[in-house]
DNA sequence: GTGAAAGCGCTAACAC
DNA sequence: GTGTTAGCGCTTTCAC
């Protein structure tokens, strides 16, 4: 054994009577050896408790089969399932993960840099954040392949989704549910410079929101738009200012199911039914969305990031990875947190849908 | 520049008319290296943009400063709480970590597999999952630390809590509030061999709900208990038969706040309201549960992540780690979805409680 | 303080 | 088919 108390590659050669090539290739590819040989070799290494060095070997081949993910937020379900997404095919191509959670922007710094280390990972998936170009350009240069999901870089390939659209059919639905006074409560627009992410997708849901207003000829009311941090309490608290206000919304768009729960939980704690007095929509389509009966804008959370690191892993491959631009569908799920606006006229053709509803229950008053 | 189109150590040491020794000082320790000739050393690495290999390093060193975390499930908001706890520490200590995620016994398999091997990572934390310990040989043997959360693995630092003092609390808090026949729902004892991950938690807090129970002088009624599969929507399916029993409970523990949001969907389809006509306590203490106002038996989620990996950065430091078994403490949370049965007396002595509710507001009923 | 040189354990190119 | 050998880029003695 080696001095250095470590089974290696040359005690398993030296135990099997072969060179070390004929060890490698038995571990690897396999090509290119005869099967006794192949047998032997094996044997040794199994009563030899050897375990190949995955450092060596990245050393030596120069790509350590690592690619690493830059998350904002972890713990929110929207970024979980993505992660999720991505690991569940990066764990099939043979690639580790090394997760990066970003709350700050000096975290997202920090590991950004890190990862403008060739030898350190193959390449990257960036989730969600935006990227100022010089950090593109480092990327660039430093040769690690890039691949963004809900956000587009200029010249990387991402995995999105169109949010105007989005924000348009959330404000579709509720206009063809025959509301008029919708409500808005979503993220601000511009945090502090420090630790802002850049997060974009409420405010193109917000544009998408005003164009279909605008569609209908409902005149743009500031007033009826609530914007603050990200979370379930904020939009709690945005949504109560807005149902009590002297003619409050018959409806509310939550930019993400998160604060769409704060909106519903704004109307018990106002005593107001829904959908019977306020419907509510919100975005993203996560697990408890369903469990709550919100009506939501879907997108396929999980499948961004598999895609993502699908195409990732084209890239590594030198394969072609098709247009820069992959763009998801979106469509609204119509559950039981929407309904027609109280004393309304049956909506003229039906509620706009692009699915049908888990549980059509009329009553959807009650905790779900 | 080296043939390999890399800017190397070497190259540097060339251009700053040194050796390669002593950038590798200025790189690390920086120790004996005379000040002019460390700002002369940093100027070339900065003008030539070299970047040190990640590989080469670890090779050389022998540790890739790197931990792989083991976790089932990832996307079930607990295990992601532990997950981030761990990443924060790791991230300050300097770790890279790489996320396993597992779903079947087959990935758990091939995940452990890997990562018995040293030279890999420098330890491992394994969330959740119970291991044969044919396994735990394995890793001892292979030189690779380990650490465990919520699962107690002989001779092996363990982060865990009393999970059956945790069922005796939920069903405490129950009966406090005068509660007699109190359902549970929770996990499935054994699952078929294959894929079954082997978690306990479940049946433990079983064991303390009946122990409560016993306690109270009520005779055990293996009616009241349904076992199923884990997930929200298989615990809405057993709540449902729970519900239209003959004599259905007054207040129903589920093993966790997941499967508590299944327990509170079957309440509003079966029209009871919360807690007026039936009370529900959950498990874990996840952000949905604040939302919807669900009583629970808190635990330290994210704390239980942070204390395995700070214990695990110990043990690579060779610091002493304290004693195997860390136990976190478990509080009850009263919200509003537990109150006294319809028709009783108020409780005696007030409601067995360890913490005040965010909203002690009368009225649970509603969405929230 | 600093340079030279010996590995770390493996892969891959090349010779036989 | 199989052995030999030259690196991969760095850390770390050990002289000077």
């Amino acid at each position: 054994m080696s001095p250095s108390g470590r089974v290696t590659i040359a005690d398993v050669a030296a135990a099997s009577g072969v060179g070390v090539g004929t060890v490698s290739r038995v571990l690897n590819g396999g090509t290119n050896v005869r099967e006794s040989t192949r047998r032997t070799v094996l044997a040794v290494i199994k009563q030899l408790g050897y375990r190949p060095s995955y450092l060596a070997a990245s050393l030596s081949r120069g790509t350590p089969r690592t690619v690493a993910i830059v998350v904002p937020h972890l713990t929110t379900p929207s970024a979980v399932m993505r992660l999720a997404g991505a690991l569940t095919v990066l764990d099939e191509q043979g690639y580790d993960t090394v997760v990066c959670n970003v709350d700050t922007a000096g975290q997202r710094d920090h590991h950004l840099t890190a990862l403008t280390s060739r030898y350190r990972v193959d390449g990257v998936i960036v989730v969600s954040l935006r990227m100022p170009r010089r950090w593109l350009a480092l990327f660039r240069r430093a040769g690690v392949p890039l691949v963004a999901v809900d956000v587009a870089f200029t010249g990387v390939p991402h995995t999105v989704t169109d949010d105007v659209a989005g924000g348009r059919m959330a404000a579709g639905h509720l206009l063809s549910l025959g509301h008029r006074r919708i409500g808005f409560v979503g993220d601000t627009r511009r945090l502090a410079a420090r630790d802002h992410l850049g997060f974009t997708a409420s405010n193109e849901r917000l544009r998408g929101y005003q164009e279909a207003l605008a569609g209908a000829g409902i005149g743009y009311d500031a007033g009826l738009v609530r914007l603050g941090p990200h979370g379930a309490a904020n939009a709690e608290a945005l949504a109560t200012e807005l149902l009590s206000l002297p003619d409050p919304p018959s409806a509310i768009f939550a930019a993400s199911d998160t604060q769409a729960m704060g909106v519903l939980a704004a109307a018990d704690r106002a005593g107001l039914r829904v959908p019977g007095e306020l419907s509510v929509i919100g975005f993203d389509d996560i697990e408890s969305a369903m469990l709550l009966g919100l009506s939501t804008v879907r997108q396929p959370l999980e499948d961004s990031g598999a895609e993502a690191a699908r195409r990732l892993c084209a890239l590594l491959r030198g394969e072609p990875t098709g247009p820069l631009r992959q763009q998801l569908p979106l469509e609204v799920v119509h559950r039981s947190s929407t309904a027609p606006p109280r004393g309304s006229a049956p909506p003229p053709g039906g509620a706009y849908v692009g699915k049908t509803a888990r549980r059509p229950q009329a009553s959807a008053a009650g905790r779900i």
